[in-house]
RNA sequence: GCGUCCGUAGCUCAGCUGGAUAGAGCGGCGGACUUCGAAUCCGUAGGUCGCAGGUUCGAGUCCUGCCGGACGCGCCA
């Protein structure tokens, strides 16, 4: 859409200063900038960096430009037209064949609107979430999840094909921790007995062995005691493992359906912790790496910048660096990718740099498409969240008190018998508030949560998208019914191109665009920005300009289709940031 | 100590490959509901872009140093 319109206007200056100066020039050569402001038009192009070429000043250059392509008419033809305002060529496209583009590419297109095939034959295994199962989700999780889903939304509408992966860490010291609090402490009470969802049941009794510990020295040796008979396969430990874990995933998987968080596949570190233990001993037989006196296996990265790592311990037991290795392995067995995409925080910067490492030095040659997407923390106004101090910002909690607070926004307004089923409403713009604010600042960025202020339904935030959609629904919907009294009217493109207008056109003209920088930066929160300046744009402007209430069918008609396009565009945005579009709210 | 990342308005965040007067929201102050949904809209105050140099015609953006913060450097995950 807009890209064409810059394409195009890229090849005419390309031409125009290749033919100038008389050699040839690469198409990066050619800077194309948004103008800072609407008076300087809708494309600009800077002369700055030509001066060094054709030997004249910016001004010079910009002047000479302008008439060489003034005289091979290349304007007209709907392309616009070219001004010079001191050291840049401004131009300014034709609003109406932009509009016209516009609509009949939303009409044609549909739900496909903003889809490309960027990524077509491209296979994409998205990793993300990736919990314990000793302890509930918390906030941090939800940034992780909502940064995944959306993620593979995306590339899926540039015709990716995604899987979603899924590692559940339900092994190892923390998960006996839990185990050894219920056993001591338990009193074999179930989630039901209890009143608990099942991972919280588990996470109180992570949180028991903690206080437990803090006066009882033989704590930790007790854990780690466990785990040796939980390798050992135990059957008692084995069976309350099972029961716990049981009770732990039903609860992550019961949170994960309320925020409508998907997997395609899930993998479990029980099962998959031994499979590294074969690579890496392949790997020291090809001497890859090399064995300590004691039995321990290590990698020597000191060449690469980085350290030595141990890959086995001295009993020959794994580590996470060793589950990881033989999780990748038998993922791209599994589901030969083109690229995998772990969402995993930033914490962790070091640990994927050795993995990939490893998996090059090991011969892999898909080691090259690994890719860490090291998304940043989310903080408290008071420092980190720390479970030990009760600090953490449980999932289902959060939920639940933003569902209470979108109830009570709905009562407030008087809104109830409006809406068909405030229940789901409500729930619906909770998590649309939760998403959109963790998706709106750039993944790779520590966040700062501030429980009594952050979520807000009004301002930059999920329900004000909702909002706006929901407005144009509403009116949409009267249009429907009034339908006949305009049904001499007919779309004319050249009504709709006042400035306003004219900004909410090029908004929604170059959605396209940002699905694939999005794409290719993976980065959600592009989307969110983009869409919330064409909502603001058109919040604006439907306050100023009346839709239905005009004499002027024609006028009617014309604008009820710039509402559908904006409606469209919100639509496929908003799916993609995992904010539910709502009728009415 | 070494490494990685970050410092933009009182707070939370934008700022595309360096480009024209650094933008939003919240909060503050002041306005707008007999008209398409006021979860909205409009106006206003608020900035030496951490500090100091450098590169450049041009630096919030690139380089160096300093100050401040976060994270990592486990036979933990």
């Amino acid at each position: 859409m807009m890209d064409k319109y810059k394409r195009m206007w890229r090849k005419i200056l390309k031409e125009a200063i290749e033919k100038e100066s008389n050699a040839p020039l690469s198409p990066d050569e050619i800077i194309l900038e948004i103008p800072p402001r609407p008076e300087f038009g809708d494309l600009a192009f800077p002369m700055f960096s030509y001066a060094k070429i054709l030997k004249k000043s910016p001004k010079e250059i910009a002047v000479t430009l302008f008439k060489r392509i003034k005289r091979s008419e290349v304007e007209g033809k709907s392309m616009g037209r070219l001004q010079v305002t001191g050291p840049y060529l401004n131009v300014y496209l034709d609003r109406t064949a932009v509009t016209a583009d516009l609509l009949t590419s939303i009409e044609e297109s549909k739900e496909d609107y903003g889809n490309n095939n960027n990524l077509s034959g491209i296979r994409i295994m998205v990793e993300f979430s990736c919990p314990n199962t000793n302890k509930p989700l918390h906030l941090g999780h939800l940034r992780n999840d909502a940064i995944g889903m959306s993620l593979s939304r995306i590339l899926k509408a540039c015709s990716a094909e995604v899987l979603r992966v899924n590692l559940i860490n339900d092994r190892g010291i923390h998960i006996c921790k839990s185990m050894l609090a219920y056993r001591k402490f338990g009193q074999n009470t179930s989630p039901e007995q209890a009143g608990l969802k099942g991972d919280h049941l588990v996470g109180d009794y992570y949180i028991r062995f903690n206080d437990w510990a803090k006066d009882e020295p033989g704590a930790e040796a007790e854990a780690r005691k466990m785990l040796k008979s939980w390798e050992e396969a135990d059957p008692e430990v084995r069976e309350l493992w099972e029961k716990m874990n049981k009770w732990a995933v039903h609860g992550i998987n019961e949170t994960y359906r309320k925020t409508g968080v998907e997997f395609d596949r899930v993998y479990f570190e029980s099962k998959t912790y031994l499979l590294g233990r074969d690579v890496v001993l392949k790997g020291l037989e090809k001497k890859i790496f090399y064995g300590e006196e004691d039995g321990s296996v290590w990698v020597d990265l000191s060449s690469f910048d980085l350290d030595k790592k141990v890959l086995l311990r001295s009993d020959g037991t794994s580590l996470y660096l060793t589950q990881d290795i033989g999780t990748a392995v038998q993922r791209y067995k599994d589901w030969p990718f083109d690229r995998m995409i772990y969402v995993v925080a930033n914490e962790q910067r070091y640990h994927f740099k050795v993995l990939f490492k490893v998996l090059d030095l090991l011969g892999y040659n898909w080691a090259f498409n690994l890719h860490h997407l090291a998304y940043g923390m989310v903080n408290l106004p008071e420092g980190k969240m720390k479970s030990r101090e009760g600090t953490v910002v449980d999932a289902d909690d959060l939920l639940a008190d933003l569902e209470d607070l979108a109830s009570k926004e709905i009562r407030e307004k008087g809104r109830e018998s409006e809406i068909d089923n405030p229940g789901d409403t409500c729930k619906k713009i909770a998590f649309g508030a939760l998403n959109y604010y963790l998706l709106q600042a750039s993944p790779y960025r520590d966040i700062i949560f501030n429980p009594q202020e952050s979520i807000s339904f009004s301002g930059n935030t999920g329900p004000y998208l909702q909002y706006t959609g929901a407005r144009i629904s509403s009116m949409l919907r009267k249009f429907e019914q009034r339908k006949m009294e305009f049904k001499h009217g007919s779309l004319h493109p050249e009504l709709l191109t006042a400035s306003d207008e004219w900004e909410i056109v090029k908004q929604a003209s170059s959605f396209p665009g940002i699905v694939t920088a999005a794409a290719e930066e993976l980065n959600p929160s592009l989307i969110s920005g983009h869409l919330y300046e064409m909502s603001k744009n058109y919040s604006r402007y439907y306050h100023d300009y009346p839709v239905l209430h005009n004499k002027d069918s024609n006028l009617v008609v014309s604008r009820i289709a710039l509402a559908k396009a904006v409606r469209r565009v919100l639509q496929h945005g908003l799916r993609l940031i995992g904010v539910p579009f709502l009728e009415k709210m």
